[in-house]
DNA sequence: CGCATCTTTGAGACTGCTCAATACAGGTGG
DNA sequence: CCACCTGTATTGAGCAGTCTCAAAGATGCG
């Protein structure tokens, strides 16, 4: 019973705890995650090569769900859109991170290429066969699932209650993926507004106003220093 | 018109398609969802009893997650607070529902009372035991939470790209249970905003205008009727 | 019946949006 | 290598939807 739970700490990127689900008590090692029962590693292995550029669809709202993909390099972008072209975007996906393993026979939401980008594509028959091959996957698949869906929560709350500011710190705050204070924003400020229910124009103006304030540095348009990332953690949380 | 009657609204209130993930041609089929693997229904019966009342917090964000909920009757609203008290409501819960599945140690929202409720509980060491006994409940629970998971995306191009009158509209039309065009409100109103990432006011001036426009005829303060729900429906994903 | 609480309605303020013009960057071809 | 050109980002001015503050009206409970 002892055995220590997190083997699966690189299924995402979302840096938080990771523990098997019930198994309560299992403290964090860094060594046991690398191994084959980490879900995206596995699908990686099994899958196919795909590469999508720029802009480019992989697949559309609607679509069939009939296949899982793993990001090898470069970004993709999960959105939804209305009728009128109102697009919300629910999130950013980098290397590692597993796109589409949906409940549902159809898509909920679509996705493409940030950057021109390379992926493992697996079928949803392989992938059946894989979780044959390795029932344990099943229990990451849950705590993949439950993962996102504790993201997309903290989503609702900046959606619901964040002021603009506040949204752009969590932004910011959120992408730092290392311990340095580098931040890439490979997106377009287009897509940065549309993740955070926000017009061009004001994340345009609210990065200017860090800026200005010294909060951050902007190295190029797609990459920027933290210079007090402590205050503005602050910001992302409070008033 | 085929047998409507959802037997296993006590899965979860989502109405939504039900399908074993990967098994991706499978019929759906009424009789197979209240077989014993119908999580909610496992945990209901091996469950203790449990009652809160009206605005009683059944855990908070924070709290360690030692047991998991299923609600019997009542209605339970999940939040997530920022430090100065803006508050975003997560979801409702009605019966049938389940509540403080999760990954992590500690809960990542609170749980209170909107109306008084009983629910049934199982701890972590149950649950452990439950799945070892039925090993299926761990697809069930996937299941389960990449529903959830949908609901909150949904919730994320409300929050972020809807206004106020699609975000009521959605609302009304996301609460109709039934065939019929009687809609229950158990929460006040103040719940109501939390949810839609509104205020107070908006959502009672809003109300009143659809009620004007005839679109809605109200019975009680918490229960109205939809008078043309397809338009209703148009309101809230268009613009 | 009276009081506390919740809801509705009103008036004014403010954040973030729309529309518009300018500046910048990155790629292309001379 | 630089000038150009197109798409993207920044900045500005005015506006609108939603919020805040305030008061009156319902509702429900003791």
């Amino acid at each position: 019973m002892g055995s220590l739970a997190p083997q699966f700490a690189s299924v995402a990127t979302i840096p938080q705890p990771v523990s098997a689900w019930f198994e309560t008590h299992s403290p964090r090692t860094e060594q046991t995650a690398l191994n084959g029962d980490d879900p995206a590693e596995a699908i990686r292995q099994a899958g196919q090569n795909v590469s999508i550029g720029r802009d480019e669809s992989l697949f559309c709202e609607g679509d069939p769900a009939d296949a899982v993909f793993v990001v090898d390099s470069g970004t993709i972008r999960l959105s939804k859109m209305l009728a009128d072209g109102r697009r919300q975007i629910i999130g950013f996906h980098e290397a590692g991170d597993l796109i589409g393993l949906a409940l549902s026979h159809d898509h909920s939401y679509s996705a493409e290429g940030v950057t021109s980008a390379r992926l493992r594509r697996v079928s949803r028959i392989q992938l059946e066969r894989l979780v044959e091959a390795k029932p344990q996957l099943r229990l990451s698949f849950f705590s993949l699932a439950a993962r996102e869906l504790a993201a997309a929560q903290r989503q609702l709350l900046l959606l619901g209650r964040k002021t603009a500011r506040e949204r752009l710190c969590s932004f910011l705050v959120e992408r730092r993926r290392d311990g340095s204070g580098t931040i890439e924003l490979p997106m377009s400020r287009t897509d940065i507004a549309d993740y955070l229910g926000l017009t061009i124009e004001t994340v345009s103006r609210t990065l200017s106003q860090l800026r200005a304030e010294g909060l951050i540095r902007m190295l190029t348009l797609h990459s920027l220093e933290l210079a007090d990332a402590d205050r503005l953690g602050d910001l992302a949380e409070a008033a």
